[in-house]
DNA sequence: TCTGGGGTCCTAGGACCC
DNA sequence: TCTGGGGTCCTAGGACCC
């Protein structure tokens, strides 16, 4: 497993892009009273500048540095430029964020093997093709045997550097770290560790997983139990589907006014309702968030009984939400969002197969008696490139037997396969048009029994 | 006049169903 | 007379990531 991580990526761009900055401070990120900084060049670094801190007090620590807010559309050509590249390599590439991504290279083509000289040499010509693509940009590789060794890896030699960890040295390189270093073990999780006497990853080892369980949770405590002893089998998934798509702003000064509330909600939700028809997707959970004077978060939501995409549908809901909180005090964050997606062709089986008349109480659902009657047009349906294969459906493949999807998009479909004997099994990758590759149905859907 | 914006995942409790 | 258990869906909040 490969993962590779671009350095300090939106100053670098930024850097890239305006020579007069190179080899000065450049912090991006919120410019305004109430910003973070979201990257700091290391000229920045050397000041004490770091991801996440308010620029006011970036600009106290290096006042001479350059403030951007960011041109998020620069950081995505470049994003895709790398992308590319390295699905050139493989095709099993899992992009993180638009700076990170894994290379799963048990799948790369032009692979020999992978012996550790083999390995090494091939990440140094990938790290000069992602310069040589992106115009300069420079790349910090980690190759090992798991995302999470390759992750830790790629951590350590920063910026431009490559850590290769030997098959079998892992559990070595990890005691004498932090827990902190763990990705998913934050402020919070450092905190309960310390009070259980839990500072390195050699001391988390020590721990017993039903105490991990009773101190962070079943999930975190399993997840960490295994991950203290190197053991992660997650596998490379290409595409994931989005769960929901939300817009949020802070405001520079605390709001009162309840219309001008409402009419942010109404403009975030024509933003979200854009967004989702430009992915084809309707969600049937909309909810708000509110941050008040003194940072409290507060959240609402609402289902709906069918999917929507439809602006004022979100609009109303989310007004309606906001209606029942006291924002007296004054609102300094506001947002509105949809979850629980879905795409046209669900929608449009849901709402022809559930029909059953008008709701109980209309009032209780803005939408009950508004909601038009989805897509009709099935050219236009079309257009809107359906998702064919939501996460979870159950498939079957003439090849590899019954699976579940477990990501799809770019018209390549991730299929999780389950044996009888060993339970879940590999996850492969088939073009979304592989005739091998079926969707799969119970047997008799009407057969179970009605109880 | 500390503390962004876009997400994901998990937990816990209550409603409801069988 | 006493007292289920499993499952799903929904809501609110929190931790975490980049």
């Amino acid at each position: 497993m490969l993962h590779l991580d671009l350095d300090a990526f939106f100053a670098a761009v930024e850097q890239r892009d305006k020579p007069s900055l190179r080899g000065k401070p450049v912090v991006v990120g919120g410019v305004g009273g109430r910003g973070v900084v979201a990257t700091a060049s290391y000229e920045a670094r050397a000041f004490g500048v770091r991801s996440a801190m308010s620029t006011r007090e970036a600009r106290a620590r290096c006042p001479h540095a350059a403030f951007l807010s960011g041109r998020f559309d620069a950081y995505r050509t470049t994003s895709r430029a790398v992308m590319e590249t390295l699905r050139a390599c493989s095709p099993l590439v899992e992009p993180l964020s638009l700076d990170e991504a894994f290379v799963d290279l048990a799948a790369a083509e032009d692979l020999p093997d992978l012996e550790l000289d083999t390995v090494t040499g091939y990440a140094e010509r990938l790290r000069a093709r992602v310069l040589e693509v992106t115009g300069g940009l420079t790349a910090s590789i980690g190759v090992g045997t798991s995302k999470f060794i390759a992750k830790i890896a790629s951590d350590l030699d920063k910026p431009d550097g490559l850590v290769v960890v030997p098959p079998g040295t892992e559990r070595d390189l990890l005691r004498p770290m932090r827990v902190g270093v763990i990705p998913g073990v934050g402020p919070a999780t450092v905190e309960r560790l310390r009070r259980v006497g839990v500072h390195t990853v050699a001391d988390l080892e020590r721990i017993s997983r039903d105490e991990l369980v009773r101190v962070l949770g079943q999930a975190h405590g399993q997840s960490l139990h295994a991950l203290a002893r190197a053991e992660d089998d997650r596998p490379v998934v290409p595409e994931r589907e989005a769960k929901s798509v939300s817009v949020e702003a802070t405001y520079e000064h605390d709001l009162t006014d309840r219309r001008q509330l409402a009419a942010i909600l109404t403009r975030q939700s024509a933003d979200v309702a854009r967004r989702l028809a430009g992915s084809g997707l309707s969600g049937r959970t909309v909810s708000i968030k509110v941050r008040l004077y003194d940072f409290t978060t507060l959240s609402r939501s609402s289902t709906l009984a069918s999917p929507t995409e439809d602006a004022a549908t979100i609009a109303r809901t989310a007004r309606t939400l906001l209606e029942n909180l006291d924002t007296s005090g004054g609102v300094r964050l506001l947002g509105v969002g949809v979850a629980g997606l879905a795409d046209w062709v669900q929608d449009e089986l849901f709402t022809t197969g559930d029909d059953d008349g008008p709701a109980d109480d209309p009032t209780d659902d803005p939408t009950a008696l508004e909601e038009p009657a989805a897509v009709e047009d099935p050219a236009e349906a079309g257009v809107r490139a359906p998702r064919l294969w939501p996460p979870g459906a159950d498939v079957e493949h003439t090849e590899h037997g019954r699976g579940w999807v477990w990501g799809s998009g770019r018209g390549v479909v991730t299929v999780r396969f389950e044996t009888a004997t060993t339970g879940p099994g590999p996850v492969r990758s088939f073009p979304a048009d592989d005739p091998d590759l079926h969707r799969w149905r119970p047997p008799d859907p009407a057969s179970p029994q009605s109880h």
